[in-house]
DNA sequence: ATTGACTCTCAAGCAACTTGAGGGTGTAGG
DNA sequence: CCTACACCCTCAAGTTGCTTGAGAGTCAAT
């Protein structure tokens, strides 16, 4: 019989850990003087003890282990019970090696400009969304401004005359398949609250649908430089193996017709896949 | 200007979390109503957001997060900052890569047995122990338990005569460095309470080294059948890419000469390297 | 009898939030 | 103008696996 401090010794756990264990009832002393409550430990509890620990060393929680120990399942179950940890662990890794490639390149090229990155990209979910679209062609790109305003405009009229109302923010999508600078395709869409609205010629209520990974990137100020965001998000997929697998997307977060440009506020996003 | 839930919406964080980051001041809401209390935010808190997830996502703390943005480091600090976690990062995945091969190990070693193993081998710290010891040779592994008898008999002695104190449990050590079952070379080591002891011919004080990572393995049963314990260590070093550097213990936990051995309890000890 | 090492039982703290209770706001429809 | 109803507020407590500390009792030796 050791007491509580001799056993901890013996088996390297700390003192208050194996308290602990007591309480939750995972390893209960053989004896405890009913008079002084001190706890008595015998040898031949280490190997439970020893089987508790193999079991947090392969990352069970302790409820999970008080399972195995107890309730005696069926080796059935408690293999069940293995394999989704192991499951849960290798996820776990994948996202530790990802997030160790985003440190990386971030340290990348934290040495280029010797500075922090003036742009932070991010992985997101974003769930689908119903919207009003108009398609439309802008034949280069110092006319895609206008063209937009062209279509937003015939977007937004569409949307009053339904009596519906707009739901912020109003979305560009460039539906071409490789940046070009002519004839770009391009949908000013604007999602809208009302159950269905009919299609015209121009106007089309389409889904854009959800992504799992949507890289997404926030550019300040006017869209005189909204290309440095560009680049920034480009620089950082490669670096990251990712790969573009969509279309993408400008959401005008700040936005108003000839406004201050430097109050802009647009977000980039691309649909993503680890390459 | 977005009320919270709003904001919540477009950068898809809960709400919840915006609170949090507002008490922690890492993310402030643009203005607050005085009289309500409602927050209100801008989009251009983004780029600050979503730099906040960016470093997040990189497992950075909040605290430190805190740091990175409001005090205002040198590109120097910043970049130690993260270099320290991406180090820690790299040690994280080791350690995951090592609980995986653990648990890869159990299920091999369940679908063998189509049961829970019987031991469980886990990897402990052990730290350096004085103690009095004799050495000795056991001619044959059946005269092994005798030898051994006689060399304890002699450490006991030895220490009562010194009037010093002896300290639980008792040790042997195998010095060998294979497996032999002929002319095995032991020592009978037993830990003591007292400042200096005098050496003497047969009795040593030395210190038995602490390693970092010793392989252990509780039997519980009689001596006869430890070999099980012996296998199952050596086929789960084996499993889990491991090498033995260096002697082996046991721990006598629990004995008593000719008494009830079914009561025994012995620690096995390997001092291992990662292979 | 006293010292010093040990033990006990709470209670609180860590990180990064989430959940819930209890109560005030904002606005759209009747 | 009143009433839903969705939204917002604050504050407290819960999550995991312990650790730390306060305040008090116990054990063995001197």
């Amino acid at each position: 019989m050791f007491r509580i401090g001799d056993f901890s010794r013996l088996c390297l756990v700390p003192v208050s850990a194996l308290r602990y264990y007591d309480e939750l009832g995972l390893l209960k002393p053989t004896r405890v003087d009913s008079a002084t409550g001190y706890r008595y430990y015998s040898a031949s509890q280490l190997p439970r003890l020893n089987r508790l620990l193999a079991l947090k060393d392969m990352g069970l929680s302790l409820e999970q282990i008080a399972r195995l120990l107890d309730d005696n399942l069926t080796p059935e179950q408690i293999r069940g019970m293995l394999k989704i940890k192991q499951v849960e662990l290798q996820q776990q890794l994948e996202e530790g090696q990802i997030r160790l490639g985003r440190i990386e390149a971030w340290l990348e090229q934290f040495e280029q400009e010797n500075n922090m990155p003036d742009y932070d990209v991010i992985i997101k979910k974003v769930a689908p969304l119903r919207v009003a679209e108009v398609r439309g062609v802008a034949p280069a790109m110092d006319k895609l401004g206008p063209t937009l305003d062209g279509l937003f405009d015939e977007v937004m009229g569409y949307i009053a005359r339904q009596g519906a109302k707009m739901v912020e923010p109003s979305i560009t999508v460039y539906y071409d398949q490789e940046m070009c600078d002519r004839d770009i395709n391009v949908g000013a869409s604007i999602s809208y609250e009302a159950s269905t609205l009919p299609d015209t010629d121009r106007v089309k209520t389409v889904e854009l649908p959800g992504f799992d990974k949507m890289a997404s990137v926030i550019h300040r100020g006017s869209f005189a430089t909204l290309h440095q965001a560009y680049e920034a998000i480009s620089k950082w997929l490669e670096a990251n193996g990712y790969r573009v697998n969509g279309p993408s997307r400008e959401l005008n977060l700040e936005y108003e017709r000839g406004g201050d440009q430097s109050k802009f506020v647009t977000e980039i996003q691309f649909p993503v896949e680890k390459a």
